[in-house]
Parts: C-alpha cells; structure tokens; sequence
DNA sequence: ACTTATTTGTAACTCATGTCACTAAAACAT
DNA sequence: ATGTTTTAGTGACATGAGTTACAAATAAGT
C-alpha cells in the first residue's frame, strides 16, 4: 500500500521513475519530535515526504531557534539536495512534528535521475523555487514587519497547513518558531482577542 | 576580447558550451544605478555576470530596502534561472552598483544546457547552492544578531569583496542596505570608532 | 480531594532601535 | 569667497520587544 501512497503523492513524476525510486528508495517511520537533520551533519541522503510533517529551522548557539518552513506529503528538503549534490555539511536542523513516514533516497540518484528523467528535474527545480520563495518571504517578515503581523501571518499559515481554524499549540511554542518570548506572544495574542481577531483556549487558538 | 574574457571567468564551463554562450548570449554594458530587475517584472533571460558588480536586494512598499547580496563577476542570478524555469514574475530588485557588462542568455537555453553540458548542471546548481546559503546567513542575521553586529559583518564584508578595508560609502547608504536609519548608523558607528575598530572620514569608513 | 505541573495573564522595567529636531562640518558651485 | 548642498554628529523622546517576577487558572496525577 505504500507504493500506491508513493505513486499517489508523486503523481507528478514518470511512471519509470517512480518505479527505480521504490527500487532504490528505503522507507522509514520517525516518532514525533525526532531530529531528521542537524546542523553540522553531512547528509548521506534526500527525503521525500510520504506522509506526517517536518519542521525546518535555523538554530542559534544561545538556544533560540527559528522557524524556516514545514515539509508537507509530496515534497522534498531542498537542503538535502544542494547539500548532497556537494556532500556539504547542513546548515539546518530538521524535525518531524507528527509520527512522520520518509523516502530515503540515496544521493547517488539525485544527479543521475536528473538527467534520465524530465519529471525529476522539473521536481528538484521546482522544490528549489519554492523553497526559495519561502526564504524570501520569510527575510520580507523578519526585515519588514513588527512581531504583531509576523504572528499573525504564522498563525494564518499554520491555520491553513492544518486545515483547520484552530491552531493547538502554546504561546510558549508559538514564541519558540518565532524566536520571541512567550511574555511577548502572550501579550499580543490578548490584544488580537479583545480586537476580535481569535478566541484563545488553553493549548489552543481559535481564528475568527 | 571578450570571448576570452568570457572564457577566463567562466573556465569551469566547457569550451563547446562557452562558444554555445557567445553564439547565443548577448552582451550589455549597463551604467552605474540601472535597475536590471524590479518587483513584479517577467524575466526573459538569465545574466551572468562579465564585469562590475549588481546589487540584489528585496523592496518593501513602503520604500524600505534590504540588500540580499553582490553579484560578482562569475555569477549568475538564481532568481533569474529559477523564475525564467518558471516563467514567474520576479521577487526581487537587482541594480548595479558599478558599470556592469552581462552576458544575458535567453532563458530557452538554460532548461537546454542543463541535460547537454555537464558543466553548465553544476554550476546552475552552485549557483543555487551559494544564494541558498547567502540567504540562510542573511536569515541568521536579522533573526539573531543587533543592527551593531550586523553592520559590523555588513562592513568587512563590503571590504572583502572589493578587497580593500575603506568602505567608501555614506551612513545613509549602508542605512538604506541595511533598513535602519542614518542616525542609528552613525551612532553605532561612532561607537566603533571609539572601541577603534574604525576610523571615520566623509563619504569612507576605515577598518582597522 | 489535594497536590503538582503546566499554561496563561500582567505589571514594571530595561534596552535597542527608530524618529524628530537641530547643529556642525565638509564639499561643491557660482 | 560666499552661499548652497551633502554628509555627519547629537540630544530628547517614542516605541517595540525582551526580561523579571509574580499571580491566577487549568489540567493531570495520586
């Protein structure tokens, strides 16, 4: 049934292709909150995403963290790809959110796929420019925009990734992606409530 | 005399993909300040870069600028190949800062020489790589770092890429890069000068 | 039910940065 | 040389956000 799950989620790519990916690939479960990838380690091989959810992020010496992106069914780390294709250590820290299922391909693949299979190449590329966009939205928030609207936009994107309007999740979390104080996010998620904007719980936000 | 000017930056390519690049690319020699690409724009060739240097920097709508990094001789733009891959409008600024000569290749090429030269597949995907790290650390700096740390990395940076430790720039100028405020820059920079970390002239800041 | 741990609310304070207002110095122009 | 423009210096103040220090509310464990 994984295989129907993997031609299913990649339906983008070449039938021929999505064959020597099953042939070649390893499939591995993680339990919630393992570390994928970390910063400093070299990465022996690139992740697709068959099912669950990883949280990529940037981490600071002192601690703080920062969110970059979550990696979502049907698509692949960038990072690893660059990073593989150069055998160079990560930048990045990476951790599954939920119970998380993987494609561990070799990247002794990535090159050669490349060439044999347009599908590929247009996939790799297109992971490439999204991820590349996310990063420049992500330098607009941090350069451009006060904390406020950076919550705000973090709790719309995490609406809209979950599919629900109810974000469950504590301001100490929230502040943690966001690399603030949980004072802080506290503090704004109030004024949010009394302009009407969410209705807080405990361990959870609602959107209105 | 180009060609071989064009053959000596780009030595890692080919020589039958080099003289592919003659036969398609044009040349244009740009005067300091031009605007190469701007917000919302369609790109219809990628640029690499001959001579002189381009500023890539993000906009904000309200006038605010954020510089993302140089464009030296030997490089292309990533966003330009990406977008061209894509036919997508553009996210980003580009300005040079000098008088830049570029070679700009019609974007049917690029998709082309990615499966015919080996070459021109590595460096498309460095290309990649080093903006995608460029924008890790950018990411790193607004998201960890105080603006004195900050321009304190913006300064020795500016002087290693044009390899001299006076940075011939106003405090207005590195304030617009760097979207703080002249005063704010001043300020800290006074400071810099008192630790004698710099010395302070009109129009150039010396790095000790 | 009682205790404990977790999560949230809040006030007071500090600090970095941005803004306003104005002065001083240097470079340029006529 | 004198007036004008550009660049830099500086104090006073406003604001956003991080910190400290608690209190209150809610959930969980025994």
């Amino acid at each position: 049934m994984i295989m129907e799950n993997i031609n299913h989620i990649f339906s983008q790519l070449e039938p021929a292709l999505l064959e020597e990916i099953t042939a070649n690939g390893v499939v591995k479960t993680f339990p919630a909150g393992e570390t994928l990838m970390r910063t400093g380690q070299f990465i022996k091989s690139t992740m697709l995403i068959l099912e669950g959810s990883v949280k990529v992020f940037r981490e600071h010496e002192d601690g703080g963290e920062f969110l970059m992106y979550y990696l979502q069914p049907g698509e692949a780390c960038a990072l690893s790809i660059i990073c593989a294709a150069k055998s160079e250590a990560s930048q990045i820290m990476a951790k599954t959110v939920e119970e998380t299922t993987v494609l561990m391909v070799p990247l002794g693949m990535i090159d050669k796929w490349m060439l044999e299979y347009k599908s590929w190449y247009h996939f790799v590329l297109s992971t490439y420019r999204n991820r590349f966009d996310e990063l420049l939205n992500l330098i607009d928030q941090v350069a451009f925009r006060n904390m406020d609207e950076r919550l705000d936009f973090y709790l719309k994107r995490h609406a809209k990734i979950n599919n629900t309007n109810t974000i469950a999740l504590s301001h100490q979390q929230i502040a943690e992606e966001l690399n603030s104080s949980r004072e802080v996010i506290s503090r704004l998620l109030k004024k949010m409530e009394q302009r009407h904007m969410v209705i807080l719980h405990r361990n959870a936000i609602e959107l209105i």
